[in-house]
DNA sequence: TCTACATGTGAACAGATATTCATACGTTCA
DNA sequence: TGAACGTATGAATATCTGTTCACATGTAGA
């Protein structure tokens, strides 16, 4: 059972060339995981709120985003290990806010499409 | 088990005035499931493969990007039922291009970042 | 120091998701 | 028409992922 099939190719000359501008495997690795980060509607409503607001502490992250504060800070563990927010402790509590610069841009650029778009059709798999 | 805390808010206002700023459940739904379509790396590589070919079939992308010729089939059926690509059906091949302007912005500004930058730090948890 | 509180975290569970294998479909060419 | 080929798809499996629950940690104030 071939797999990759190497050999048949059907335009060789432009799989070798776009296979010499394609990102190397860590790179995509890396760039997957942000977008994956972004994938989750709990997670993503989590770094809007941020956006707009600038600082939340995990108690009013979860009254925004109707969350269970255990959810939230299961989430935010995930984001700060990925240096996408960052926090503050003040007292007993805990501050976050939006940290990379890029994933704001890519919420920007997200969020400026879909609030005047159609939205998607999963449903049609057809063609 | 307090769950959303309605209550005992930090920063009333600030939430309040938030949450007019959010977008809706189900923009938000939207814009989570285009970025979970570029949080898989095998997807995330289609993707890219056919932003720098322009257009290829399917045994192309296959050797392109190192995927057995069905999970390529699986992963193009879904983002055909997201519109994110459409076919050109010529002959016994199909041949696939990137069809969402959206997606392609997304994709490009993610690169241009990923390529320069320093990978991300999932390792460290603890902050 | 004792209690209440805000947050963090591990374990367990449930649901989603990607991959593989086998097979079906539709096209081309002999 | 029959065989080879490219692609599509369903089912099954294994893995990943998010949520919840229970509890731990650490801080503030009495």
């Amino acid at each position: 059972m071939r797999d990759t099939c190497e050999d048949r190719l059907v335009d060789p000359e432009r799989v070798s060339d776009v296979r010499t501008r394609m990102p190397s495997s860590p790179e995509v690795k890396n760039l997957a995981d942000v977008f994956a980060l972004l994938g989750d509607p709990n997670r993503l409503r989590l770094l809007v709120a941020l956006s707009e607001a600038g600082e939340l502490c995990v108690c009013d992250l979860a009254a925004t985003c109707a969350m269970s504060e255990s959810a939230v800070s299961h989430a935010l563990r995930l984001l700060r290990a990925h240096r996408v927010v960052a926090v503050s402790r003040r007292g007993r509590r805990a501050y976050y806010r939006l940290e990379d610069a890029h994933v704001r841009m890519l919420l920007d650029l997200g969020r400026s499409h879909t609030e005047h778009a159609t939205p998607l059709h999963p449903a049609e798999v057809a063609q």
